[in-house]
RNA sequence: CAGGGUGUGGCGCAGUUGGUAGCGCGCGGCGUUCGGGACGCCGAGGUCGUCGGUUCAAGUCCGAUCACCCUGACCA
């Protein structure tokens, strides 16, 4: 991408409605655009950021099976009567709309219901399972209070997989798949060495659900945890009784705050027992299906990574996460013919700043945008042997020949 | 929802006891610059969140309303 040929300009002060870290860079840099309180949109780079995590998702969900879907934003009423879950009294983040006609559709805060009723018209026999389901898609909530940036939005973009099952024995299974389909995804997207299973809150059928908690100062729920970290625990169920459970004792757990990326829960029979999810049996009988549900936060998760790892100078984005792996800037005539042709070999990994504008700014902003690698060609850095490449997280600098910076 | 705070050019801000708006950044032009957001000159751009009221006169006072931010509560 050409930088002279977007629309984006940074900012060099954040828009005074922008106070939480990862709103305030992501808007300075270009990332988002502000419509309203918790609802942004996302400007090329920002958009490549999220096709990224998506795409380390994908990867690792398709790996265990897992099929891809896109299914409606807007929802009938009907479906989720039968859960009790259109009540406002139930569930009361609906956003809900008037159709002209005369009736009312919700905007759907999350998919279970109608991926039940959908899934009716596939799932008739045992040997039409286990299946597993996800999509991407955007989710509406309306939040008494939309904060933090892009971490806590009245429309966000979530994940949501679905997995159906034949037994419990199933369901354990592919659950402990799914943790560790999800250890390697936070480990992909640089946020392994935060990111914890915690245990939290599981409703009325089952104890505990697990959360996927990245340890982060401005995160909003608090979590406990022991000294390497293999217990850790919501606040939600740091009780005596809890404790007792696990035979441990409160004053080896220290507090923190973490910001939820993800959840998984065995939802069993809740949704399908309502709406009538039933497959036959070897023998013909009658069953309800088990069901699990799996949750991330792609657009918090990209306001997570945002918070965690800027510094004083902007974002500092993981490579596998970066819009660009590179940004290029040419200073002088030799300079600027280099990476013309470099940039012309290699533009999908390149940020190329080949804008009218003095080295200063381009630095700046290669900083404020947070791409990983920074090569700069000069007078300079030719006489010296090649490229000056700069690492954005650790600014370590060092000269490479030209011929080797792609290899 | 409770408490606190803020709305003035694209962004950040100032505006004294009411007298119809000013600065920095950014933007356009010219020139000098060109490895850390350079400098000079010229210039465009706002009716002060919205509605109503007081007044000869309101960005400044009063009322209402909307929006936004923070803390908490909420989070299926």
């Amino acid at each position: 991408m050409r930088l002279s040929k977007t629309f984006i300009k940074t900012l060099r002060t954040a828009p005074k409605d922008e106070t939480a870290t990862n709103g305030a860079l992501l808007t300075r840099a270009g990332y988002i655009h502000k419509e309203m309180a918790g609802v942004y949109d996302y400007l090329p780079l920002g958009l490549l950021t999220i096709e990224k995590i998506k795409n380390i998702i994908r990867e690792e969900l398709n790996a265990i099976g897992c099929e891809e879907v896109l299914m409606s934003a807007l929802q009938n009423p009907e479906l989720w009567e039968a859960t009790g879950r259109f009540s406002d009294q139930e569930v009361d983040i609906w956003f809900k709309t008037e159709l002209s006609a005369g009736g009312v559709l919700g905007l759907a805060p999350t998919h279970e219901e109608p991926m039940v009723e959908m899934m009716k018209n596939y799932v008739s026999s045992y040997k039409d399972l286990p299946l597993y389901v996800y999509q991407f898609q955007t989710k509406f909530r309306n939040e008494l209070r939309a904060k933090s940036g892009i971490m806590r939005g009245r429309e966000f973009l979530m994940k949501d997989l679905y997995s159906f099952h034949t037994s419990e024995e199933d369901l354990d299974e592919f659950y402990g798949k799914v943790e560790g389909a999800y250890k390697k995804i936070f480990e992909r997207l640089g946020l392994g060495d935060s990111t914890y299973e915690t245990f939290a809150s599981g409703g009325i059928f089952a104890k505990f659900s697990h959360e996927y908690q990245t340890i982060l100062p401005v995160g909003e729920d608090t979590i406990y945890y022991n000294k390497d970290k293999s217990l850790v625990l919501n606040k939600e169920v740091f009780t005596p009784e809890v404790l007792a459970d696990f035979g441990v004792d409160a004053k080896d757990f220290t507090e923190t705050r973490g910001a939820e990326v993800g959840n998984i829960f065995k939802l069993k029979f809740k949704y399908s027992e309502p709406l009538g999810l039933k497959y036959a049996t070897e023998d013909n009988k009658s069953e309800f299906v088990y069901m699990g549900c799996y949750g991330i936060g792609v657009s918090r998760v990209m306001g997570v990574i945002a918070e965690k790892f800027a510094d004083d100078k902007g974002l500092v984005w993981p490579e596998a996460v970066a819009p660009f792996k590179y940004y290029l800037v040419g200073i002088g005539e030799d300079g600027t013919r280099k990476t013309e042709g470099i940039y012309a070999e290699h533009k999908d990994e390149i940020l190329f700043d080949d804008r009218d504008v003095r080295p200063g700014e381009k630095f700046a902003d290669s900083e404020l945008m947070g791409i990983p690698q920074r090569i700069v060609i000069s007078d300079k850095t030719l006489a010296s042997g090649g490229a000056e490449v700069t690492n954005r997280a650790t600014g370590e600098t060092k000269i490479v020949d030209l011929k080797e910076l792609f290899v």
